[in-house]
RNA sequence: GAGGAAGUGGCGGAAUUGGCAGACGCGCAUGACUUAGGAUCAUGUCUCUUUGAGGUGAGGGUUCGAGUCCCUCCUUCCUCACCA
């Protein structure tokens, strides 16, 4: 009697088989071609989520079949350990952040193990061991050495809540991007990689397979402009005003200039008389957020400084003003004002009744563009005019010198020495240093005014672990005076690195996890080099997918990498832009959302107190079963707050208030019921905690097994795009292994075969082969599994009219369990052992598709009339065109469409890819 | 406001990239086995006025032929956002 398929009896018993037997070690071997799959680290928050083994099992998947197709594959795995959910817990739960953290590093590595994946433990990494960061902070040292880090003064965003400075990428809508609390700005000193000056290079992805959408953010981020420099003096005290313009062809229409309440200058060229009104709106603006400067189509609002500049083009004189909308952060701080051509520029002239002159004419208007009729800045083409001599010169939609006007106002403006062709950038340099506890120290010193680092040899400043926790603004370290304080005159740097610098090299240190030599070993970065595949989520676009990119180019230019090009020279590889880049392919995977689901249905009996019911009796009952001649409330719980519901019917809304002693009935909950079991409506969103639709992967695999729990995974979403969990859907994929185990268990056939049919199965498997490579090729695991579900059933349905022989079963089989390995790597393991062949079936090599026995011998031919399919008529796979025409139109439809006259024309196509052949008849 | 992605049955999703729309799965229906079925097996399942015809958010276009390409519009999601 044959047994059945029991997940849990397999699964761990492999995957202590796998590690025993070193089955994923993976190393340098010359001889064999390589391929590093990476897949985003996890932070060590306590859980694994089911996002994690969405995006994690196909790419296992993936570097699995890579595996088996010949590669040497390293599928690494650790974890990105410093971070502030550590330090909050030790402040609200009073527990060390080390301890926290390698609880849960202990916990999740466990959970990681029960997905059956092929990482190499002996490579795992964890960004907050002083193995690892001591060259965190080697990095920081050579980066400093180099000019890339500096220290620096500059506005920067400061969390209130989190009591420490935050990089922009880290800012969304004025607000952190983790708890969702606004940021102000504070004039600060802190510590500055220079990305700024890879910001060209960043724009290049030559080369790259990136998703378009990534490249786009980052190129949007980095925001490359092109214009000119200018530089405007005030009138009285000669102070030079720097701005910048995309638009110089526009210079003579400023007629007004605006600084920044936060410029420099502000203070310097305010008049006397202004002096007050202009301190009152730099205080009002100091006190405002991010959030509130960004409302859209906000008043201009802004004062005057009583100040006045020179326009360096035509000696006017304008008037300086200062406003909110323009942004310190951004290009000079100080702006030209053309009300003209410039939207925002315009309504704040109309606001404060400045004057607006126009200076690019649009061409084919009836009556010129004049200033009392505008209602609205033109920003489009046109000619230049009263513009002295560069009068007619001709504006485009162009940007930069690509724009004749622009182009020709640039060549003038730097004959004159009045500006300059200048490029700006929307990106800044990255603030690396955090006023936290729970980071890579910045292994600085300081003796006076003096920057002193810290000697290699002394690498890595250790975090102590006696600290306290309470939030001040300042990083804890400062409160710990055997941490900072060296000897009499150094004091150490006690900011602590951003963990984003910490994730920005990961991928190097799995080279080689134990080295205390280097970062990396040189051997292993020369063979393994650079990723070839990275798979996460897209929501780090414009920060670790940015930043590992300029760490990536800086290590290149200060030389980091030069021995791992020499080793692969001597080993016959070519270095030539292997280090430009850390990861070649990039794809982003889907979130997995909450699943919808409906509320109880309840009848609710009790008193009605205005408009709402105080209710006696809940009882919650079949969908829409309403008793004839209830007389209560009745409906979907739509929402519940406490003991308040809120019930669906038809589109009305009626609340119920559930008295503290009321009965509550739930039929399918045994036991006394309380209103708390009552479950309300869940709309399809983002799984959190608190909106309590998260799903628990450890129970799934409890549930159904962690093989089950991968292919649901795989073939219900399309990958890129995620979904609504719908955990009915785990029947397709459980069926399926269910299906596989008992055809293997049922063991060869004893019946001798049909030689037709066998080739036909033989067929439809070199089909399959071939669609599986192709689904794991584009990340398409959902067809990929679609495909082997398909086989399954043609070789059950051969199987059962006993069609198939002992010899062709077992040569099917060896095929089909491999191609289910990666997917399902446990039951392909077991079912690979009882058929009694050799472990491991992850060390076989790949089904070799052969075009030659998945060609079809006839096919359908299509007989189209007009584009519209009608009929099909079997014929052989090679059928030629005149055959095809003919036998198309002497079918039925082509009788019966064209009624005796002749068509005015047919298109044949042939069957592409062993594809059906198709005659058009156009009638 | 700028940029991007997407819209296909009751549901998740396919469609070899311009060539039989709805693969595969869920669900549902009918039947078989069964004391029982949330097990298993079989069959069916886009719609309609069914010798046929129509159908991929709406409308138009290109083409022998359009889910796929082009234009206009609608909807949803994502990113950035007073960027000078």
């Amino acid at each position: 009697m044959s047994e059945q398929y029991q997940p849990h009896a397999i699964e761990v018993k492999w995957q202590r088989k796998w590690e025993a037997t070193e089955l994923y070690r993976s190393q340098v071997d010359w001889d064999k071609p390589k391929h590093y799959a990476l897949t985003m680290l996890p932070y060590p928050s306590g859980d694994l989520h089911i996002g994690h083994w969405f995006a994690m099992t196909p790419s296992d998947a993936r570097a699995r079949w890579m595996r088996m197709r010949g590669y040497n594959v390293l599928f690494p795995m650790g974890f990105d350990a410093f971070g502030l959910p550590a330090e909050q817990a030790a402040i609200s739960r009073n527990i060390h952040p080390w301890k926290w953290t390698y609880a849960n590093i202990e916990r999740m590595r466990e959970q990681l193990r029960s997905m059956g994946a092929m990482f190499d433990w002996e490579r795992e990494a964890i960004s907050c061991t002083p193995e690892y960061y001591k060259w965190s902070e080697w990095f920081f040292k050579r980066f400093y050495e180099h000019g890339v880090a500096y220290r620096g003064s500059a506005l920067v965003n400061w969390s209130e809540t989190l009591q420490t400075v935050l990089a922009n990428e880290q800012v969304i809508d004025g607000k952190d991007e983790r708890t969702g609390q606004p940021v102000v700005q504070k004039m600060m000193e802190q510590w500055f990689f220079a990305i700024t000056k890879y910001a060209d290079e960043l724009l290049d992805f030559e080369g790259m397979d990136w998703p378009e959408s990534i490249k786009i953010m980052q190129t949007n981020w980095i925001g490359r402009s092109e214009g000119a420099r200018a530089t405007f003096h005030t009138e009285t005290g000669g102070h030079p005003i720097e701005i910048y313009t995309t638009r110089p062809d526009t210079l003579w229409g400023a007629t007004f200039m605006v600084l920044a309440p936060e410029h420099d200058l502000v203070a310097r060229v305010t008049s006397d008389e202004q002096r007050a009104a202009v301190d009152a709106y730099v205080r009002q603006t100091a006190q405002e957020t991010e959030i509130d400067r960004m409302v859209e189509d906000r008043e201009k609002t802004g004062v005057f400084t009583g100040a006045y500049a020179i326009n360096p083009v035509n000696d006017e004189k304008v008037p300086i003003w200062i406003a909110d909308y323009v942004m310190i952060t951004y290009g000079t701080g100080a702006i030209m004002a053309v009300p003209a051509h410039d939207q925002r520029d315009f309504k704040f002239a109309r606001a404060h009744d400045l004057p607006i002159r126009v200076v690019i004419q649009p061409e084919g208007l009836a009556e010129p563009l004049t200033e009392p009729a505008m209602t609205e800045a033109y920003d489009g083409p046109g000619v230049m005019v009263n513009s002295d001599a560069m009068d007619g010169s001709v504006s485009t939609w162009r940007k930069g010198r690509k724009n004749p006007a622009i182009n020709r106002v640039i060549d003038w403006l730097e004959a004159t020495g009045k500006g300059e062709e200048a490029v700006n950038y929307r990106l800044r340099d990255w603030l690396i240093s955090r006023q936290r506890y729970w980071g890579g120290p910045i292994p600085m010193m300081y003796a006076d005014d003096q920057i002193i680092p810290v000697p290699d040899e002394h690498l890595p400043v250790e975090l102590p672990e006696d600290v306290d926790f309470v939030p001040t603004g300042r990083s804890p370290l400062t409160y710990h005076e055997p941490f900072f304080k060296v000897d009499e005159t150094l004091r150490r740097e006690t900011d602590t690195l951003d963990t984003f610098m910490c994730s920005s090299w990961y991928q190097l240190r799995y080279l080689s996890p134990n080295c205390d030599t280097a970062p990396f070993a040189a051997e292993e970065a020369a063979y393994w080099l650079p990723v070839d595949v990275y798979t996460g989520g897209a929501e780090h676009a414009v920060m670790h997918l940015l930043y590992t990119r300029f760490f990536t180019k800086v290590l290149r230019d200060i030389g980091i990498y030069d021995d791992a090009a020499a080793a692969m020279r001597k080993n016959g590889r070519d270095p030539i832009g292997v280090f430009d880049e850390p990861m070649t392919v990039l794809r982003n995977q889907g979130q997995v959302l909450g699943g919808e689901r409906q509320g109880d249905f309840v009848l609710c009996s009790g008193r009605v107190v205005g408009e709402r019911m105080q209710a006696e009796r809940v009882e919650v009952v079949d969908w829409n079963e309403v008793p004839a001649g209830f007389e209560g409330f009745f409906g979907e719980i739509g929402h519940r707050t406490e003991n308040i519901l809120h019930l669906n019917m038809a589109g009305v809304t009626s609340f119920v208030e559930v008295l503290p002693d009321a009965e509550i009935v739930i039929p399918h909950i045994p036991g006394e019921n309380n209103v708390n079991q009552l479950q309300h409506h869940l709309d399809i969103q983002r799984m959190s905690k608190s909106k309590g639709n998260v799903v628990n992967p450890d129970e799934l695999v409890a549930e159904y097994g962690a093989d089950v729990v991968r292919c649901y995974l795989m073939f219900n979403f399309d990958w890129q795009k995620g979904g609504p969990w719908n955990e009915n859907n785990i029947k397709g994929p459980q069926g399926w292994l269910n299906d596989v185990w008992k055809i293997a268990e049922a063991g060869a056939p004893s019946t001798p075969g049909d030689a037709a049919a066998e080739r036909d199965i033989v067929r439809k498997l070199h089909q399959t082969i071939a669609i599986v490579n192709r689904g794991l090729e584009e990340f398409s695991f959902n067809t990929a599994i679609a495909e082997q579900m398909k086989f399954k059933n043609s070789l059950k349905a051969a199987l059962r009219a006993q069609a198939i022989g002992a010899d062709v079963w077992r040569d099917v089989m060896s095929q089909v369990i491999r191609l289910l390995a990666p997917f399902a790597p446990h039951i392909a393991e077991e079912i690979w052992a009882r058929l009694g062949w050799e472990y491991s079936v992850h060390q076989q090599p790949w089904p070799q598709y052969d075009a030659d026995k998945a060609r079809e011998e006839t096919v359908d031919l299509v007989v189209m009339i007009n584009g519209k399919p009608r009929e099909t008529i079997a014929v052989a796979a090679d059928i030629a065109r005149e055959r095809a025409e003919e036998l198309a139109l002497a079918s039925g439809a082509a009788q019966r469409s064209l009624a005796g006259n002749t068509p005015k024309r047919t298109i044949f196509v042939p069957g592409r890819n062993g594809g059906d052949p198709m005659v058009n008849i156009v009638v």
